[in-house]
DNA sequence: TGATCCCGCCAACGT
DNA sequence: ACGTTGGCGGGATCA
């Protein structure tokens, strides 16, 4: 048996293959340096799965031989003619080109060989031998992708030269067990001190975060993941396999796991080349040993990429274009929440069967897509007229699909999972379509307030050198972190017109949601300014904002501007408090709506806007009060309950994102205010608005009586118009019913505005089920569309136009999951869950696909 | 150019 | 000893 490979059979096979799998694709045409290779020659690369699955692979394999013979004789011909009548040169350039033989093509060949969900019945097992002969390739490759797909438990190795195929059957628990090593292993930590020292270093600012970054990796050391393995999943051939697993596999599930863990599922080659060899050696960083890193990266990305895990983007911020990838695979919630899901999903299959796709499918039975097309583009005109005519088919026709462009998709939704591969299709072409208007700016991950990392609000560094972690344990992300991300921190504010309390719940920030520190993610606390125009909820402020937000965006290009930025103190609790009220009150004689709608300029403000919390009066619901709060902010979702209380429903505030970066630190020195969890506190519908189409919201508030009700269910109707949602769909987890209360709310308990609402909400798709439970969780959103585009990304099977309503996207924030669960207040008001760090984006970072 | 990453040498390992 | 694995990095290609 002879590895030799003769070029020409190489040229054959690729090309025999690609004929008879895609005949259009150019590339089958010879590698002539000037021929249009499609940028992604393997777009249809669905299409070859299918078709080549749909065939059994006896059958497969007997095509794929006959074809290889056919064209080798005729090939063989060619080749002599070439070689004796063509320059050497001229030759060359009919060998393959470098694409077809590329490890990304090799690894679409492999996995076409397999079905993603083999029976058990099929005969699963692997010889690489026969592998790499069919697929005409010298073993040392095939060992590439085999390394990494072993890494995701894929396949397993039986003996040498011997592997079972498992496809993705055990695809979703790995994940689930990588994000969890990548947690314990504090990657998101280390992401952000790199990114850090990136952006210290970039400036000179003095980086003595050696120490510290020594420190953050040292930790590791001890807790050094090997290879993650799934119970019964345990290398069989372990004592075969004992070299030292520093390899590809490992670096795979590492590489896997930085996706996981952060949050704008991006990560940069960059920075998990750092990474990776930082835990190995933290200092001589020599450059070979990077670029040897980097090297290995790709090789592990070409192949999760042909599983379409991740995909290849590009990160532009001031200092160029760096070559990324980002996580388009499931995504991977925290397994409490996750297991609860799913037990609360009773329409669709455990994903342990459905690894991949279940809860992205669950969530599209759950939410039949409406038909609205989401756009990311990046005219924010287009956006809100977008939006605007959302919400008018909301609530014109709540519960009628209006099919713009998602028409493949709706189609597809209803498919099971099984069909994956079609969709996947679809996903491509329409993935096409839409790929110009891919380019997205991430203006950072938004607002997110990481309630984990509280001593990181007034100072941009990150707790980690503060508090080394020595709790490898834990399965937050920093050790340093108490075990918060779990609740909600409350903030209670008395609410001096009504003299109703008024509970702030911020979107703590999950371990996953903590935000990557770099130039582009700044974390830094809120400007004063920002506190300051948000005292009073009116025009002006609504015109300030929109500057503030531009000097934020500015920061970016000036990082000593940003710095500054997080130097300023923060703002006195008792002034913010004060301002919050004031503001609340100020909401109640504002119509901002107008303004908003005919100040094209506000337009930003629209996206900044995107409500990150609410502020949720403790007291019952009472007339006149809740009147106040016109809705003219598209607020966050904020569905609170106190597990020991059935919360009736009660006015809720929405608050801005910009209100919260304004309110949000200080709200947290609140300490001193009284916290009145009155056990009929609350229970807020998930609101979602844009403050540019609640006019009619604004109408409401004007009628006292059915202030709380009309905003509710107004702002029902309008979350899928606030939503600016990314072309990709994503996961929409529903966190709701994860609360251990579940069953406290009996449905006497509720009132009848809420039962309203849920039944509003139901007939919108906002909820799961006719339960009674809108309150079970607290939802907030991103800040903006930018949130959405960088942190929600679709699972593996992505229609690109996938309509989704807002819901979905509450359900599934950053923080979604982790935060709804133990919601518990705690009475004292000290929030054990601490204080939130808000994560302000700083710079701006642009995401593109090539 | 810089980004990609193919290719295959050769050492560690297993049998 | 010999075959299997797979780390590694030179240098070719691509964009």
């Amino acid at each position: 048996r002879s590895i030799l490979k003769t070029p020409l059979k190489q040229a054959a096979t690729s090309q025999s293959v690609l004929t008879e799998i895609q005949p259009d694709q150019p590339l089958t045409t010879p590698p002539k340096p000037k021929d249009p290779l499609p940028a992604e020659p393997w777009t249809p690369t669905s299409n070859l799965k299918m078709l080549i699955s749909a065939a059994s692979p006896e059958i497969r394999s007997r095509e794929q031989r006959r074809e290889l013979s056919h064209n080798t004789s005729e090939v063989l011909q060619a080749k002599h003619c070439l070689q004796e009548h063509l320059l050497g040169d001229e030759y060359e350039k009919s060998q393959p080109s470098r694409k077809e033989k590329s490890l990304g093509l090799l690894c679409h060949k492999f996995l076409a060989r397999y079905p993603d969900y083999p029976s058990t019945a099929e005969n699963n097992y692997i010889c690489l031998d026969e592998v790499a002969e069919e697929l005409n390739v010298e073993r040392r490759r095939i060992y590439d992708v085999v390394n990494v797909l072993e890494s995701l438990h894929m396949v397993s190795r039986l003996a040498k030269n011997r592997y079972a195929w498992h496809g993705r059957h055990h695809l979703f628990k790995t994940l689930e067990a990588l994000k969890k090593a990548g947690e314990k292993n504090k990657y998101t930590q280390q992401i952000q001190l790199i990114k850090k020292r990136e952006y210290e270093h970039e400036f000179d600012l003095n980086s003595e975060r050696n120490e510290e970054m020594a420190r953050c990796f040292g930790s590791n050391k001890h807790s050094e993941i090997s290879f993650v393995e799934l119970p019964g999943m345990e290398f069989r051939a372990a004592s075969v396999n004992s070299r030292k697993d520093k390899s590809l596999r490992v670096m795979s599930q590492k590489f896997v796991m930085l996706f996981l863990v952060s949050t704008p599922q991006i990560v940069s080659l960059e920075v998990a080349a750092k990474i990776l060899i930082g835990e190995e050696q933290l200092e001589d960083l020599d450059k070979s040993k990077f670029k040897t890193k980097i090297r290995r990266l790709y090789d592990i990305a070409n192949v999760l990429s042909s599983l379409e895990l991740i995909k290849k983007v590009h990160v532009t911020e001031e200092r160029g274009r760096k070559p990324a990838f980002k996580w388009t695979g499931p995504e991977v919630l925290p397994n409490i929440q996750d297991t609860k899901l799913e037990a609360t999903c009773t329409t669709c299959p455990p994903p342990s069967s459905e690894s991949t796709p279940s809860k992205e499918q669950c969530s599209k039975n759950l939410f039949p897509s409406r038909g609205k097309n989401f756009t990311r583009h990046p005219s924010l005109i287009k956006l809100v007229k977008t939006i605007e005519n959302d919400r008018r088919k909301v609530q014109s026709a709540p519960t009628s699909p209006v099919k713009i462009s998602g028409g493949i998709d709706q189609n597809l939704s209803a498919f099971p999972s099984k069909m994956a591969q079609g969709p996947a299709i679809a996903k491509y072409q329409l993935a096409g379509q839409s790929k110009k208007e891919m380019k997205m700016q991430l203006s950072g991950s938004a607002l997110e307030c990481n309630v984990s990392l509280p001593e990181a609000v007034p100072k941009v560094e990150p707790p980690l050198s503060a508090a080394p972690s020595q709790l490898p344990a834990l399965p937050q992300p920093l050790g340093v972190c108490p075990p918060c991300h779990s609740a909600v921190s409350p903030v209670i504010l008395p609410h001096p017109p009504a003299g109703v309390p008024y509970a702030i719940y911020l979107h703590p920030s999950p371990a996953h949601t903590v935000t990557t520190y770099s130039p582009s993610f700044m974390l830094q606390p809120l400007p004063c300014a920002n506190v300051t125009g948000i005292q009073s909820m009116n025009s002006k402020v609504l015109n300030k904002i929109p500057t503030e937000e531009g000097d934020n965006q500015m920061a970016p290009d000036d990082p000593s501007k940003s710095l500054t930025a997080d130097e300023k103190p923060p703002i006195k609790s008792e002034t913010s408090s004060q301002r919050c009220l004031k503001r609340s009150q100020a909401l109640q004689d504002n119509n901002l709506i107008k303004r908003c709608r005919s100040d094209e300029e506000s337009l930003d403000t629209a996206l900044t806007f995107f409500p990150s919390g609410y502020l949720i009066p403790l007291t019952q619901y009472t007339h006149g009060n809740e009147a106040a709060f016109p809705n003219k902010e598209k607020a966050g979702i904020c569905s609170l309950q106190h597990p020991s209380y059935s919360p009736p429903i009660a006015g809720v505030i929405p608050v801005t994102a910009s209100e919260l970066k304004a309110v949000n630190i200080p709200t947290f020195h609140l300490t001193p205010l009284n916290i009145m969890l009155s056990p009929t506190s609350v229970a807020a519908a998930p609101v979602l608005s844009n403050p540019c189409l609640s006019s009619s919201s604004t109408r409401a508030a004007q009628k006292p009586s059915s202030s709380v009700l009309n905003f509710t269910l107004q702002h029902v109707g309008l979350i899928p118009a606030g939503v600016q949602v990314s072309a990709n769909p994503f996961l929409q987890h529903m966190p709701l019913s994860s609360q251990p209360e579940h069953g406290n709310c009996s449905s006497e308990n509720m009132n009848v505005q809420e039962e309203k609402v849920r039944k509003y909400a139901f007939a919108n798709n906002i909820l799961q089920k006719p339960k009674p439970r809108i309150h079970a969780g607290f939802f907030s959103f991103p800040l903006n569309d930018n949130v959405f585009l960088s942190s929600l990304q679709p699972s593996v099977p992505k229609e690109p136009q996938e309509p989704q309503t807002v819901t979905e996207n509450f359900f599934r924030t950053p923080g979604g999951p982790n935060t709804v669960s133990s919601l518990s207040a705690t009475s004292d008001g000290t929030d054990r869950t601490s204080p939130g760090t808000l994560y302000i984006p700083q710079r701006k970072l642009e995401v593109s696909e090539d």
